[in-house]
DNA sequence: TGATGATGTTGAAACGTTTCATAGGAGCGG
DNA sequence: CCGCTCCTATGAAACGTTTCAACATCATCA
């Protein structure tokens, strides 16, 4: 019982193993009569198909695996969902892989995914030197979809939001409110999101005569938001920033967090920014500003720029697709400094 | 380029295929010099062994499994990080399925997971009629731990935090600040949790004369909590509970938002209390008390539970390990009611 | 010197599918 | 009754590993 072959349903059913193989695949090409004891026998035994058997003689397997930065991220949690709905549709099965952020691990679960011959991967590197990597997927036909990393690579698709734009646009805010010395807290610079945006707030502020500082941290967590605020609000009163545009809603939360423990308000002594929108920013102790990313549509359009790819009868143009943030204002930031 | 296999490896190094088969897999075997020369091969070639030949002749894989109700949930996203960390040690790969509290989905996932003959499941249920499926996997080879459900199943490891405990604990609470008219918030009761932490806030008002109305959602989300909080500001003042226990963390968020928007003031009006205490929590618009369970251990623990049953030298024996939740008091429920 | 072991290597079988060329019949028009 | 096609079913080959008994070689020792 535990482990019925083709074989042995093909030997209780008085057929050939092919035969089952057609009830299997082709049921259409098997007489009504014959289907029917196929089906039988399958039944009786318990029979359930092998996978590595198929895929083995395929070539290539029915999963897709999505490798992201931080399954604890409601971001990539929500691209998750996106790209589960498109590939329900087409029997195709979603493995999440968490690399934490750890390259070590990313390339592990690379190495793991190569030797499935998954059917392709989405797929948001920890840091910037992948491209032989995946050239080396593409080359043993597993198609790659970067998603929220780069754009400009020719030999892959790609779906991203503009960061660039989205950091400008929350900088640009807290200058427009009055703030002179803005606190930009994010990091590690390596993750390509946390360089763009803070190129976005570079740009903002380029030419206006205000300040930006970086609050560098070692990861884009509550945690690290918190030790980020200690730090600033430890700061002389003449050198604190007087609003802080941070990389992502969790380290907003953890700096929030800990300021209040502090005494420091928000958005009164201090504005905050974060970026995602997260469903528990409006929810936080003061609500927060953030940058909206369309995170859903992110995963539904890298599930089908893969299935494009890989279902291909069409021969597959690489496409990037961008886009864009939307900043939105709540309590946090809304306080004209004078 | 695309497929080197074993056989091209060996032609180019000028040994045997099974030379390269020891080479990969048991290095101490072969002389220093092949073993060198077989290297070079597999560099040249960009050889990547091919999984599916060998869990076919290996007859199980080295994938672990961890199908969740919800990949967006903090909780799970936490049991996530606990099994991963105590599966990279032993060269197993965790891969996340999503059932999305959808019985279809989690049948279809389960189905995926059997044809390939996965290591073994770490599992947290839909509903309740899970035992035949189970069992079938079960002798087909593939272990089950059932994470934070099924305590009192005999034919397998579980892992759970007492719910019903759980549930008691914050009524209690609730109780011993006065109040009288207490609202259970969550659903569908199908899901075992729910109706637990229900059982033991029905425990709590047993032969006090204090009444428990349930509000039943149609999932644990912060969405669903909104809802529901609408549905309670709406009642009429006599019939509306002075305090609402929540099922999760989420709902709990979510209830919070729709009562702040709708003017009612928690706690003085209504108090609340989650279920989770989830990183939000403490960061929530009112700080939220929330019972809290070691989500961490409890995904190591079940991690741990599913390598003994595998790796098994010893028979194995199966345990039932049960965590104690912890009340966690915070501003949402500190209010004596008069 | 011949038996004994240790060391390295080989070749073939087996894992469970899918695919494909082929064959056995049945039905039918000529 | 022959030659055709159409419908089903068959058996063998192939996918890329791992395993294992057998073999070759060489040093060792009595």
């Amino acid at each position: 019982m535990a482990g019925a072959s083709i074989k042995q349903v093909a030997q209780r059913a008085g057929v050939s193993l092919g035969t089952v193989s057609n009830v299997l695949n082709r049921p259409d090409t098997v007489a009504e009569a014959t289907r029917q004891r196929v089906r039988e026998a399958i039944a009786a035994l318990g029979y359930v198909r092998n996978d590595s058997a198929r895929q083995l003689r395929a070539g290539h397997s029915r999963t897709v695996a999505i490798v992201v930065l931080d399954v604890a991220n409601p971001f990539f949690t929500d691209v998750v969902r996106g790209a589960e709905e498109v590939l329900e549709e087409s029997a195709a099965m979603l493995v999440v892989c968490n690399s934490g952020e750890d390259a070590g691990r990313e390339g592990r679960h690379l190495d793991a995914l190569e030797e499935q011959r998954v059917q392709g991967i989405l797929f948001t590197p920890v840091g910037d030197d992948h491209a032989d990597r995946l050239e080396r997927l593409a080359r043993r036909g597993i198609p790659t979809v970067l998603v929220d990393r780069g754009a400009g690579a020719t030999s892959r698709c790609s779906v991203a939001v503009d960061d660039v734009t989205g950091g400008r646009l929350a900088v640009a805010h807290l200058l427009s409110r009055g703030h002179r010395r803005i606190g930009f807290v994010g990091g590690p610079f390596g993750i390509g999101q946390v360089a763009d945006r803070y190129a976005g707030a570079q740009a903002a502020v380029a030419g206006t005569g205000a300040e930006l500082r970086t609050v560098e941290t070692t990861g884009l967590t509550v945690a690290a938001g918190r030790a980020a605020a200690a730090r600033v609000a430890a700061l002389p009163d003449a050198e604190r920033p007087t609003a802080l545009f941070c990389a992502n809603d969790l380290l907003a939360l953890g700096a929030l967090q800990e300021l209040t423990l502090r005494g420091v308000r928000v958005p009164h002594d201090l504005a905050l920014v974060g970026y995602d929108d997260i469903e528990f920013a409006g929810a936080a102790a003061v609500p927060l500003s953030s940058v909206r990313q369309p995170r859903h549509e992110l995963g539904r359009t890298a599930a089908r720029l893969l299935l494009e790819e890989t279902g291909g009868a069409t021969p597959h143009r690489h496409q990037h697709v961008i886009f864009q943030p939307e900043l939105v204002v709540r309590h946090s930031s809304d306080h004209a400094r004078r």
